[in-house]
DNA sequence: CAAATATAATAGTATTACTATCAAATACTA
DNA sequence: TAGTATTTGATAGTAATACTATTATATTTG
């Protein structure tokens, strides 16, 4: 399975960076030292400069990939979505049954993340975790409205509005599919949030994703 | 109803300012101001030389007050979970049925907001959209854990332990009390959110609140 | 009226988030 | 293989941010 798509390329919204960063070394580095360094010291305190320092590049170079740091976030969550997206496909894709599906669908979405071999220099545990804590940040700003014109959030749109599909599949006269779908998608970032934050508020064992409150949730709602 | 608790004073944790700003006619023009400025420019551009300028004040003032600008967001986010647990308790109190109960509380979380005249200094419907779009890099932080020891976040967690607390009247033996009481707070305002800058990924006509939505979602999830 | 407190004004600092320029290394092409 | 283009690196510079520190001036309170 794993080398069977091996020459598979996640693709991202090519106006969020300047030049891709996938075609280069440098670039490959960039990414893949970004999601360390955001982990480890948070998008507040992560710089450019940092970042040029911890693989020995400069910060300029940095620059010539992406314009700025709010930037490299879109990139990484684009990244995170597309990859989630093409699992949800594949491990979908064979399950006629539409109950099964979605009960699948939402496993996918809301379970802990493994890494994948297909994609080296990017560590997906670390990236989720970033999902987890700063991928709200990408779009709870000023600039959320011309940036969606631009095709910044495509990839996180079609990834709930395919749920929403799954959703329908199910009960087509649920007529609140859509939010349904958005719901699980940020509220299971949410409650893995919550659950390693403020355990006082969450109902989550150790070890325990929330995916069993998810999947109860779903099928009652709309049955 | 209005002047019978005009003498009410919101109650917000007091390690998360230097100086109560309810004190003196500056903190509170600091207060009313903030809400403002942020709403216009957004949490990022707001700095407190610019709110400086626009109270007629000096940075330094403010800096008496608050000691930083994340600190002021915490105590506007705390203001207002603490103002939404007031309607909370006076709009649920005489309310038997836990079934009616419930779902009271969640109209109350999830409508649109409407003005109090009984805080004269802030405007709830603009402090409504900050919590919308800026209150959660209020806990998207670093600091997060440290600061949930201050207790800085204990407003908003109780205000969850007590939908968690209704969600279990209905039904003692639903398990996730907590994570579905988390679900609704968050999920109001991303819902909210969404409505505003992501319609083609929302099921809400205008005008129309995610009200529906989460009560018949609470009812078939836990019956 | 004196003393304490609050506010204002000014200055200063390290860092951030860039932009601009130029040189050196590397790759590609005739 | 020389010539050209592209990429990267090094350095410098800038306006703004997020503060701290100091001193002066109001204002309140005892």
């Amino acid at each position: 399975m794993k080398n069977l798509l091996s020459a598979l390329k996640i693709s991202v919204p090519d106006k969020i960076f300047i030049k891709d960063p996938e075609t280069s070394e440098l670039g490959k580095r960039i990414v893949e030292n970004s999601i360390i360094l955001i982990n480890d010291i948070g998008f507040e305190s992560f710089t450019f400069k940092k970042l040029g320092t911890r693989i020995c590049s400069n910060e300029s170079s940095i620059y010539r990939y992406f314009e700025s740091k709010h930037k490299l976030l879109l990139y990484l969550s684009s990244w995170y979505w597309a990859w989630l997206e093409y699992q949800l496909v594949l491990e979908t894709y064979s399950i006629t049954d539409a109950d099964e599906k979605l009960a699948k669908a939402v496993l996918i979405v809301t379970r802990m993340v493994k890494e994948d071999s297909n994609f080296t220099h990017i560590n997906e545990v670390l990236l989720y975790k970033i999902i987890v804590n700063e991928s709200s940040k990408s779009f709870l700003t000023k600039e959320v409205d011309i940036e969606n014109k631009e095709g910044y959030f495509e990839v996180y749109k079609r990834i709930i509005a395919r749920i929403g599909e799954m959703i329908s599949a199910v009960n087509s006269d649920y007529p609140f599919a859509l939010s349904l779908a958005s719901t699980i998608i940020e509220g299971g970032l949410h409650q893995h949030y919550l659950k390693e934050h403020f355990p006082s508020i969450s109902n989550y064992e150790s070890g325990k994703t929330p995916t069993n409150f998810f999947v109860q949730l779903i099928k009652s709602t709309i049955k």
